[in-house]
DNA sequence: GCGAACCATACAGGATAATATATAGCGAAT
DNA sequence: ATTCGCTATATATTATCCTGTATGGTTCGC
């Protein structure tokens, strides 16, 4: 019901929990309730102007007209600052991205539709917060069977451990404090193949 | 009540004014109608967020949520474009210069007081927008005895045509189409004297 | 002056956002 | 196990948007 704003509202999500405020929080600041909060985020309902004014201000974003010519110019000066000072690594993002390809074809293989969605909600945050190294080993750990999953679908059972997993690390990631360095090696190298 | 929102709505106002998009056309292909595009852009009514994507989508605009921090570059990028591409001659300027500084001085000349305020109008707003070179003939011709003016007022009869003739260029280079680009040749010598 | 285009405004009705409040589920920490 | 913080969800009530339609006023073209 509300594609066309969608993208909106999950920005809001995301530069909240990029500055760990909670949901109360923000309602404190916001003047709206954590309940209309909640409902914006999730999509279940369109806020007006007034209330995207309202939240935006109190994180700290400003609401840009640009014309779409522009806009290839303004993304890279979006991207150009660094949000949270951490960023997922390239293997991270990777193995989000065949667990969320894998996801859009096998969404029935869930015990429950509730299941399924928390599924995808935590790769759409894995995909922006970064994982520890000791993170990474369990994540890669826990879709290792991947590559069967794509011809194979995993049992309920099997799939249901891996969610929860994931949903585990999604918690880890989320509630990291802002100051808990990453412990994030100097030597790390991006690129090399997973085979998750 | 709005004020939270009105910079954002005046916005697109301005735009759809800068793309001459009238209000109905910009229902059209937004899909919300005349009547609360109007108010929308009063500021009698905060639209909802959907709403504003749809306007916004329709006037070729995209909707940003930017860090504060990051808006002075934004701002560059944004003031980089140019609102409207074509600007007058130097000689339209001078002309319009000239009936301006006439004006001043012979006031009274014409008929009725409004005639006079519709003449100032009109000169100011082609101190702005272009003409074409055909339409430079017209405005030319018409005000072909301005230096005789100088020392003797016209007559009425002669004033009003002249007044009635500016006015209709006014008129053109208003409503001009955005996209029936002005005939401007590549040779136009800007500078060379005229004698109106 | 007449007709056309554009804009502002009014009003009724159905749809939906927004409030206030309360509760349940989940994960984490004591 | 219990308590705590965070989020999702529920219900009821109010407020507002949004549509559809219609109209008055203004300005411009003929």
């Amino acid at each position: 019901m509300a594609y066309k704003t969608e993208h909106i509202t999950q920005r809001l999500r995301a530069a909240r929990e990029a500055q760990k405020m909670s949901q109360r929080e923000l309602s404190a600041r916001s003047g709206l309730t954590q309940s209309h909060i909640s409902q914006i985020e999730r999509g279940t309902m369109e806020p007006g102007l007034g209330s995207l004014v309202d939240v935006a201000r109190a994180l700290d974003l400003e609401i840009v007209l640009a014309p779409k010519k522009l806009m290839p110019a303004i993304r890279n000066i979006l991207d150009s600052a660094p949000a949270s000072s951490d960023v997922p690594t390239s293997n991270q993002r990777k193995l989000v991205g065949r667990l969320e390809r894998w996801f859009a074809e096998h969404r029935g293989a869930f015990g429950s539709a509730s299941e399924a969605d928390t599924f995808k909600d935590s790769l759409a945050l894995l995909r922006h917060l970064p994982l520890s190294a000791e993170e990474m080993d369990t994540f890669k750990e826990a879709t290792a069977r991947l590559d069967r999953w794509l011809a194979d679908p995993p049992s309920r059972q099997e799939l249901s451990r891996t969610a929860h997993a994931v949903r585990h690390l999604r918690n880890a990631a989320v509630h990291r404090d802002r100051d808990d360095a990453l412990p994030r090696s100097a030597y790390a190298l991006d690129e090399e193949d997973d085979n998750a």
